[in-house]
RNA sequence: GGCUCCGUCGCCAAGUGGUAAGGCAGAGGUCUGCAAAAUCUCCAUCCCCGGUUCGAAUCCGGGCGGAGCCUCCA
């Protein structure tokens, strides 16, 4: 089956077919550098992760680029607040950015250029823009005839009339056309500037985009994409300018993925329930959050409380307890065990497990369904779970089948981006995350253990249920198993 | 007002014409000294009303409820 994929154009799924077979030319919109990251651009980012993971491991030569917006108005402003030049204050962001994508374990895309690194590019996009009557120059100022291109609103469907009425012009803007937007601004004072045909100015939003996919990716391209809101007026406007330039279609599919609520409201600052990053990774674990977004279809909006974070954590354990149980059952196993036949009661599960790649691929073929490729997966998680609680001797088949099974879903968890710790590693920090909430320490979490268990020797169970339990009220749970006890947060 | 979109089990969430995935929670069984984990079994006819169809959660019309965009925004 071939990947299908929503084109915000068209308004449906449409089969996937790059422009040149077996390559896909991808761009999505980065950040404007002037603050921390978001859980919402954590999100664009991971959904964009995912289709570039998928494309690759779907075979495609993917070249994707994600710019960094590095010249701006809230940059201008930011750094003034701060008394730094633009250029440091995006700098720094940058690294943040960096940092905060990196922690979330999101694959380098081949290119990440910076606006103010293609200047030159821009003026001459905007000189050819000229050239050819679509845009035009006012007092240092270079605005795009939004008129002159008859498709314009073609991506988010609106209504000019409808739209010029709401628009108005700002004082000191010399716009024909309500609905015109920079291309070029004149430099003020104290602005980064550069020069260029129409005096010292600095490029407009917008242009940025439309420049750096065009020298990195070619006037047309396969994929492009962003969060919802980049469809007006960014999105728009980046069709205007490349189109309206090259005079061939800009991109092929346009993505765009769903927003981020918190606790059923919109995220905003004046609501005041706007997270970072970096202040989610200080509850959660990355993977969690990773896990999270993808339980949800990338269009749909996802709801970040602490409720749902908190099941995606249970999702995710389950997941490595199952990979711990499997490494463990797998190195215990002998090889030179005699072989012996799958038994008919694990037929079933067996079949299941054999069916996961393809099941994945169905699922993600179908517009990135990456909560259905997970279902899948848990389903792989009985299977694997079912087969242990069977046959705790792994015979040659059963343990061929389930090493298998372990490289399947580590492989397929690697496109999602997930499973890539070591699961027991995984389970022992997730453990101790919260334990100085419980006002505990490991030390004496095990001499209660080592209590315990001398108290089990004994049959004084009275003790050693009295131990469990307070442990229990305190968040503990104790986990024992032929290997000894272990513990873990609740 | 215009344009998008959504309303599926207690919660989260797939499914968009062929008879409701999965996770969490819950009930019961197995395992266990007892538990936990694991496993097995059970647990929805899809906001409401019409219509199209052999057949609809899925399509159409009308309600009701919710969200987003239209200004910077992932």
């Amino acid at each position: 089956m071939a990947l299908r994929v929503y084109n915000t154009l068209s308004g449906k799924k449409e089969e996937f077919q790059p422009l040149v077979p077996g390559k896909v030319g991808m761009y999505v919109c980065g950040v404007t550098v002037y603050d921390y990251c978001h859980i919402g651009h954590a999100r664009a980012n991971i959904v964009f992760d995912i289709v570039y993971r998928y494309l690759q491991y779907s075979n495609y030569d993917v070249t994707y680029v994600r710019n960094y917006t590095d010249v701006d108005d809230k940059i201008i402003a930011r750094a003034n607040e701060r008394g730094i030049s633009s250029q440091e204050l995006s700098e720094e962001f940058i690294r943040a950015f960096d940092e905060d994508m990196a922690a979330l374990g999101l694959r380098k895309p081949t290119h990440e250029p910076k606006a103010t690194a293609h200047i030159a590019q821009i003026i001459a996009l905007v000189e050819q823009l000229i050239h050819k009557g679509m845009a035009y120059e006012a007092a240092g100022d270079v605005y795009y005839s939004v008129d002159k291109f008859p498709s314009y609103l073609k991506l988010s469907k609106r209504n000019m009339e409808e739209m010029q009425a709401g628009a108005r012009i700002a004082s000191g803007e010399l716009k024909r056309n309500p609905m015109d937007f920079a291309l070029w601004k004149t430099a003020k004072p104290d602005e980064p500037s550069w020069e260029s045909p129409w005096g010292a100015g600095r490029p407009g939003w917008h242009i940025e985009c439309s420049a750096m996919s065009s020298s990195l990716l070619g006037s047309t391209f396969d994929i492009h994409g962003g969060g919802r809101d980049l469809i007006f007026p960014h999105h728009e406007n980046e069709i205007a300018q490349s189109e309206g330039a090259s005079g061939k279609p800009f991109v092929k599919y346009w993505l765009h993925n769903g927003f981020v609520n918190i606790n059923q409201e919109k995220m905003s600052k004046s609501l005041g329930n706007f997270f970072t990053i970096r202040d989610i990774l200080k509850s959660y674990d990355p993977e969690v959050v990773r896990f999270f977004n993808l339980t949800a279809h990338y269009r749909s909006p996802i709801d970040f409380s602490d409720q749902n974070l908190e099941e995606s954590r249970l999702g995710l354990t389950r997941f490595y307890e199952a990979l711990a149980q499997l490494e463990i059952a797998l190195s215990r196993s002998d090889a030179d065990a005699e072989q012996g036949s799958v038994p008919e009661s694990l037929a079933e599960p067996v079949e299941r497990l054999a069916q996961l790649e393809e099941r994945f691929r169905t699922a993600m073929d179908d517009d990135f369904n990456t909560a259905q490729a997970i279902g899948h997966m848990f389903d792989a998680v009985r299977a694997i779970n079912r087969i242990l609680a069977e046959e705790s001797n792994l015979h040659g088949q059963l343990q061929g089948i389930l090493g298998k099974g372990r490289d399947d879903l580590l492989r397929l968890g690697e496109v999602l981006g997930l499973f890539g710790s070591d699961p027991a590693a995984w389970l022992t920090r997730s453990a101790h995350e919260g334990l100085a909430d419980a006002g505990l320490r490991e030390a004496e979490i095990a001499a209660l253990i080592a209590e315990r268990r001398d108290a089990r020797a004994n049959r004084d169970f009275a003790r050693s249920d009295q131990i469990r339990d307070d442990l229990a009220a305190k968040g503990i749970q104790l986990l024992d198993s032929a290997e000894g006890t272990t513990w873990k947060m609740k």
